[in-house]
DNA sequence: TAGATTGTTAATCGATTAACAATC
DNA sequence: TAGATTGTTAATCGATTAACAATC
């Protein structure tokens, strides 16, 4: 396997993508498949597919395909979906712990190992078996489990001294659901940004302009 | 103003950041910018941001730039951020109750007007002073009602049903929280994605290439 | 009028699609 | 060997950036 790196942002984002749906496919016992059959089935063009698939190196064999099960460990491979890296929640309010709860960190290659906030009345709180600890005490949690990873469901005004103390803590990547641009300070971090508002309004401007259109 | 169609995808996803960003110069009492001053602050190119603005029509005036409210009230009105769609939430599990209690629906152009689930043990339960009711119920609710839009917050197994159903009942647009593909069903629904997994996966991506990288 | 900055056209860049030779 | 389908190169398309004439 190539260990490519500079591959775009655009092939990166169908990864998860091709993941999912060559797990449906082995659940549905289906061994091999080619190109052209899965841009079928996902709504791509199988020169796309076959792209994608190239930056990391040929996972195919030509008159034959793909082998599902094969192709499916490659990209969660290439993803790093076996890390398991280690992520803490910062804000335990009504989204932060939707989150905790809804999604199977472990799956997708994670593990939840702690939850944090500055609300002495949420100090305590079991969430999916974790109790929820007090910001402060952030500095003694990370020096034992030294997380990789912060996911961010704090307001904006808070951003920047969280971020900042979380990354004296060693803490470098981040899944923000704040409007707070963490690169603008921190250029080096790696962050993956959640923008609930903006989702909601660009549906807000498709319907707007479908209705326009009529 | 331009009553243009046919802006493409990359420009409307850049319309509520900049509308976020515009209110922001609001507040600081900051009255008027030219492109390659906001450039600065957004970190986009001067260029980027004319031609954004270009495709609905003049909104600046040569020498001088752009006034920021009149600027503002013109993307907001694109975007039809006034309209005030009345939406329901479909699934009040974790992820939809919090999605229903974290977001300012009124702000970002709709109006949360009812919630439903298919579990008997919800329905009732208050929620930002609305009534879990039993998605039975929607027939009735939509007839009195008629909501432009709904928000997905339901097992993927439950997609096609729930979909199929609400579109029966005249609901177009979805904000969709589950993997369930609704256009490959319903091409003409809009639809806006929000797929939290694909987002979680991608930030372990970049993790992991990071990594690889040093 | 001179300076500033837009609106718009032209150039560049990158991503997607098409084509086909390589090969299983 | 013949058929199928990949891996890869070339063509196309679209989005971003640069340049500059128009104009406030």
């Amino acid at each position: 396997m190539k260990n490519e790196h500079n591959i775009s942002k655009s092939v990166i984002s169908r990864l998860p993508r091709y993941y999912r749906f060559l797990g449906m496919l082995l659940d549905e016992g289906i061994e091999r498949i080619s190109s052209s059959e899965l841009s079928d089935k996902m709504g791509l063009t199988a020169s796309q597919i076959r792209q994608d698939f190239n930056h990391f190196g040929g996972f195919g064999q030509q008159g034959y395909g793909y082998n599902v099960a094969q192709l499916r460990q490659n990209i969660g491979h290439i993803i790093g979906i076996d890390h398991y890296y280690k992520i803490i929640l910062v804000g335990a309010g009504n989204l932060g712990r939707a989150i905790a709860q809804h999604l199977d960190f472990h799956k997708k290659g994670f593990e939840l190992d702690g939850i944090f906030d500055s609300d002495e009345r949420l100090v305590g709180l079991d969430i999916n078996n974790l109790a929820v600890r007090h910001f402060s005490d952030i500095d003694t949690f990370c020096k034992n489990i030294t997380p990789a990873a912060a996911i961010l469901c704090i307001p904006e005004s808070a951003g920047k001294e969280v971020t900042s103390k979380l990354i004296e803590c060693g803490i470098n990547s981040f899944w923000n659901f704040s409007h707070y641009n963490i690169n603008e300070d921190f250029p080096d971090a790696i962050v993956e940004n959640v923008h609930l508002n903006d989702s909601l309004m660009t549906l807000c401007y498709n319907i707007t302009n479908s209705e326009a259109a009529k």
